[in-house]
RNA sequence: GGUGAGGUGGCAGAGUGGUUAUGCGUGGGCCUGCAAAGCCUAUCGAUAGGGGUUCGAAUCCCUUCCUCACCUCCA
């Protein structure tokens, strides 16, 4: 299976000599989830599901950040703890998913429980001499990564030229990132420099290593990671260990608006929760995988709807083979499945295209369709294309079965 | 300003040198008590503009314009 590496900007050979590893960069728990990280978490379901139906192991992780200035500033404004926020967003992100269809990652870390493992990977750094204690906390020294870019494709002198980085005083160079904020309010620890909190950059290092070891397969998450937070991982963690972190970063594009992109300081977020009551869990699915996922999504009443009608079709489908009776000849039929399979098969080793793997479905339904309205379609067909439609149905996780009045 | 990704029919989205897939939409028809769904059939492009390479370009090169993202937290 070839995917496109945004490190070096080509597509690669997925290694699965062996088991799969996927570290995947999840949510801050702040607030509700919304379409856009149903998006990034879709695709990599898919992926998930798809290597899995081809036997391959797959070790798939997804962080929650539990530890964050929103989820603090949150926490002041509610008048309770920051632990009382992400507990309650952490529940939330489980309801919504759960109700999307999404398979449960291996195992889902936790920043807060893993204070230790970045503070032993903090003091390898400062022994290093690449991280340094400052007033306000610990910092990596971008300088002594001289890589450091490489994944975002931005020099170093561009950076500087932005502009916007922080002014701060206490760092020796503006590009210089935190890796542990000296603070005694709510989440604190305490650390060999100061009590305090992690920077953001660091857990996903610590867990991912900690998990999934210093050379796994795929990092993933939406693109707008790649700047700073995945370069900034790539910094720490290959500074850590001396080799070369992930074997592919996979970006996921962005969900848009209006061709702008979903953020809460514009205000048009859609929440999962909102999407899912409007329009279901069915359509979600399709219209997150109707395009190529490193390409942005417009977010619009007319996409969701001509995803209605294809889901029609599905279901319709699904809903002729269940009441089919007769014998016939299931030659035809074979043909087309084994067809449908190549072309299914073949889109998503080639770079997960699963709009053009929903099309090969979307073929194979209509020919069933088409079977049903000029009265040919019999049970013994049905039998051969059901597991078919069931097993292309699965990688979507579309749900079937409890939405049909008079299914069996 | 820097970096990256793009600009293909009303919309979505393939196609990396040789009849511009496919789906949605739209028109007509079949089916149906009516509608929806389903099925059949028809229908649309001068592939952002301009130059170049070539027998031949959406596809390669140059150039102009436009859009988006990142450069601050962000899936």
């Amino acid at each position: 299976m070839k995917i496109l590496d945004t490190l070096s900007k080509n597509e690669k050979e997925l290694d699965i000599s062996s088991k799969v590893r996927i570290y995947l960069c999840g949510v801050t728990v702040y607030d509700e989830s919304h379409i856009g990280h149903a998006r990034t978490i879709i695709v990599f379901d898919v992926l998930r599901r798809y290597l899995e139906s081809k036997g391959i192991e797959v070790e798939f992780i997804q962080n929650f950040t539990d530890v964050d200035d929103k989820i603090i500033n949150r926490a002041k404004r509610e008048n309770v703890k920051a632990s009382a926020i992400s507990s309650r967003y952490i529940e939330n992100y489980f309801k919504d998913f759960d109700d999307l269809n999404v398979l449960r990652a291996t195992r889902y870390p936790k920043a807060t429980e893993h204070i230790q493992d970045m503070q032993k990977l903090i003091i390898d750094l400062i022994e290093k001499k690449i991280a340094y204690v400052s007033k306000n906390g610990v910092y990596f020294s971008v300088s002594k990564f001289p890589e450091y870019g490489k994944l975002s494709k931005k020099k170093i002198g561009d950076l500087l030229a932005g502009a916007r980085v922080e002014v701060d005083e206490a760092k020796n160079d503006p590009l210089d990132f935190a890796l542990w904020k000296f603070s005694k309010d709510d989440p604190s620890w305490d650390s060999p420099w100061g009590r305090g909190r992690p920077g953001w950059h660091i857990e996903c290092s610590a867990m991912s290593i900690k998990y999934l070891g210093d050379n796994f397969e795929i990092h993933g998450g939406g693109r707008d990671l790649i700047f700073p937070h995945h370069e900034n991982e790539i910094a720490q963690s290959e500074s850590h260990t001396s080799k070369p972190f992930a074997k592919i970063w996979m970006h996921v594009g962005m969900i848009t608006i209006n061709n702008e992109k979903m953020s809460k300081s514009k205000g048009n977020i859609k929440s999962i929760r909102h999407v899912l009551e409007n329009w279901g869990p069915n359509i979600i699915r399709l219209f997150c995988l109707s395009g190529h996922y490193s390409k942005p999504i417009d977010y619009s009443e007319e996409l969701l709807q001509e995803n209605i009608t294809k889901w029609r079709q599905v279901e319709s489908s699904y809903y002729e083979m269940k009441l089919s009776i007769g014998n016939g000849d299931t030659t035809k039929i074979e043909n087309i499945i084994s067809e449908s399979k190549k072309e299914f098969d073949s889109v998503l080793e080639n770079d997960l295209n699963t709009h053009l793997a929903l099309s090969a479905f979307f073929k194979f339904v209509n020919q069933i369709n088409q079977l049903a309205a000029s009265d040919s379609l019999t049970k013994s067909i049905a039998d051969v294309a059901l597991p078919h439609f069931e097993k292309n149905g699965k990688y979507f996780r579309f749900n079937t079965s409890k939405n049909f009045r008079n299914g069996n």
